[in-house]
DNA sequence: CTGTTAGCGCTTTCAG
DNA sequence: CTGAAAGCGCTAACAG
């Protein structure tokens, strides 16, 4: 038993599809009163469910927005997943769900996707990369968004313009000021640490970690401080760990060298990227039995809910993520012409994991 | 400009339709091979993407799978949807994600939107349930449900049967044993803590938490202990700190009272029925200047991914959440005749948080 | 093996 | 204001 069509409410009804079409879904002109009554009647006595998919066709627009990110478990994602929901609720849109875990590969397989499905738009959550050997995929990538704006459809990009994109018409970018913002975290932490500085940063080629990572040497630099090392690791709390892990025994060694000596080795600051490294990071310092912040002070960038659990309490990057899904997914409903760039505030958070030690 | 149709490829190719669809979209039949070739070329000389709505009308079938929760951005919504969404993948289909912070209501609307997508089957994750008022939204709901099964579709819901569920064709249950669960939990603890008592739960009528308490009571029992007072709170991390607010007050007076006395107070240890409460409590707790485990004990159960890195490291009882995911969505991908009941397992996992304080 | 012919369910001109 | 008719893009019988 197959669910009930608008003609047979229709038939129902005595009326014609046309009609029934009038009444029940959305259209500028309004049947009498009487006999949309009884289409309506008709409607919810068979549990009449429009056929989305037909509609869709007919009207070649679907109600969907389709959003990509590089996992829904990340709390980073998952809160400007949240936004994207939010948004899309308002607008009477479902959200069609894409991971990638980051490869420009999988990107371009769910653009396809959702052009396929014919989504209204489309938002990337996910930051993109340029690693070597992702050249190929990254420009099919671009193609794909290009040929699916051309053919109408609108694509929000959170934090960074997608490479290569030649088509401007139907692109929104919600920028983050990821430089600028890691440039001050650097003046702040420059101010009130005196020792050196190590970077925890992503792959090499990932956008996001490359923007917060020279942001962050130009503070220093600015600052008068030297350039800091950088470590690159997965972009994820095991990236963090598996930095941790070493970082420990390094920690340790050069504790262990200076103790012959008369001075106690300088401690280092630790800026991870983002949250979820810094967590990483942190889990292995502690699991190695160092303490935070007192053998070694640790920064972030997010600042995700799980911060407000996590102790010692995380100097970070505040990102306001829900409302940059929210914007996003509401930039992308208003075809813009032209590239529309819409800007976001972040605002760095400076707490424990970053204090002075009292000695 | 639209995107280009089969039609078009089969003209360029010099075919007609339906072998365009023949050799492009996966068919029984194969053409000859120099045909073939002909038709992919034009294919993606055109950068045809099939329209999948126009396959979805044409097949009655849509390749999305519809997944329910509460909340994305929770921990335990995510994990599981991030197993969903493992699953379609491999299954080669789309996620469609609603979420209703557990309204009844509003989980109405999501099944019905689904069902106009035509979505091929249904993943509830969030629990049900029975709370005063919510009776009509109920049973819209279950009818709203067994429509949809009755026209073909198939629906896993994850922990708890759905109330009032009539058709029992195209219904997959993954049952979570949270009674049973949370009596083991309580038997353990009832061991190694001599206190009294408390359980931190949902809004009553929430059967996953309804199930967890009824569990934990049958557990004190069976173990000679006296039944706990339940608390009810809102069923996330807010409800929990809300709580402990309280909670916080009462240890503090109750040992001030003692303080007199020549003995101090018995330790408190409370079992929240998730960890999202739990944690809550904790930071309740925490900010109050009380310690856990010295001050009280705490439980959670679920072991969300977030206990990994919050400490004290938190009792709990483990669910494989990524699984319950996966199984979820792949047996709601077999239809199965009658009502398929499956089982996980869990593991009651003793922390720090209840441990016996060094005294 | 290929092409022709009907639809899938709905919307939307265009007449009446 | 209503109805008839022509698709939207694709698939699936059924012929050839």
């Amino acid at each position: 038993m197959a669910a009930s069509t608008l003609t047979e409410v229709a038939k129902l009804a005595g009326v014609s599809p046309a009609t029934a079409s009038r009444v029940l879904n959305g259209s500028a002109r309004k049947p009498g009163s009487d006999i949309a009554e009884r289409v309506r009647k008709a409607a919810d006595s068979l549990g009449y469910i429009p056929n989305a998919q037909a509609q869709g066709l007919a009207r070649s627009s679907s109600g969907l927005i389709g959003l990509i990110v590089h996992d829904i478990a990340d709390p980073y994602f998952a809160a400007i997943a949240r936004g994207v929901q939010e948004e899309a609720r308002l607008q009477e849109r479902m959200v069609l769900l894409a991971t990638t875990e980051g490869g420009p590969k999988e990107e371009k397989d769910a653009v396809a996707a959702f052009a396929a499905r014919r989504a209204d738009s489309i938002v990337i959550a996910g930051s993109r990369s340029k690693k070597d050997g992702d050249d190929d995929a990254n420009r099919e990538l671009a193609a794909e968004l290009d040929r699916y704006c051309r053919n109408g459809g609108q694509v929000a990009v959170v934090g960074h313009p997608v490479v290569g994109a030649t088509a401007l018409e139907g692109y929104h970018v919600v920028n983050v000021p990821n430089e600028e913002l890691a440039a001050t975290l650097a003046a702040e932490l420059a101010r009130k640490h005196k020792g050196e500085f190590v970077i925890l940063g992503g792959p090499a080629g990932l956008f996001t970690s490359d923007d917060r990572i020279r942001g962050f040497q130009r503070g220093l630099a600015d600052a008068g401080r030297r350039e800091a090392e950088v470590l690159h690791h997965a972009f994820n709390r095991s990236g963090g760990y598996e930095a941790g892990v070493a970082m420990a025994q390094r920690i340790k060694a050069s504790r262990a060298g200076s103790q012959n000596g008369p001075y106690s080795p300088p401690r280092l600051c630790i800026f991870a990227v983002n949250d979820v490294m810094a967590i990483g990071m942190a889990a292995a310092l502690r699991s190695a039995g160092l303490r935070i912040p007192q053998d070694a002070a640790i920064a972030g960038f997010d600042d995700i809910e799980t911060l407000r659990d996590f102790r010692p309490e995380l100097s970070t990057v505040h990102l306001p993520l829900e409302e940059i899904g929210r914007v996003a997914t509401r930039s992308a409903a208003s075809p813009h012409h032209g590239q529309e760039i819409l800007q976001v505030q972040g605002q760095v958070t400076l707490r424990h994991s970053t204090e002075q030690p009292i000695l």
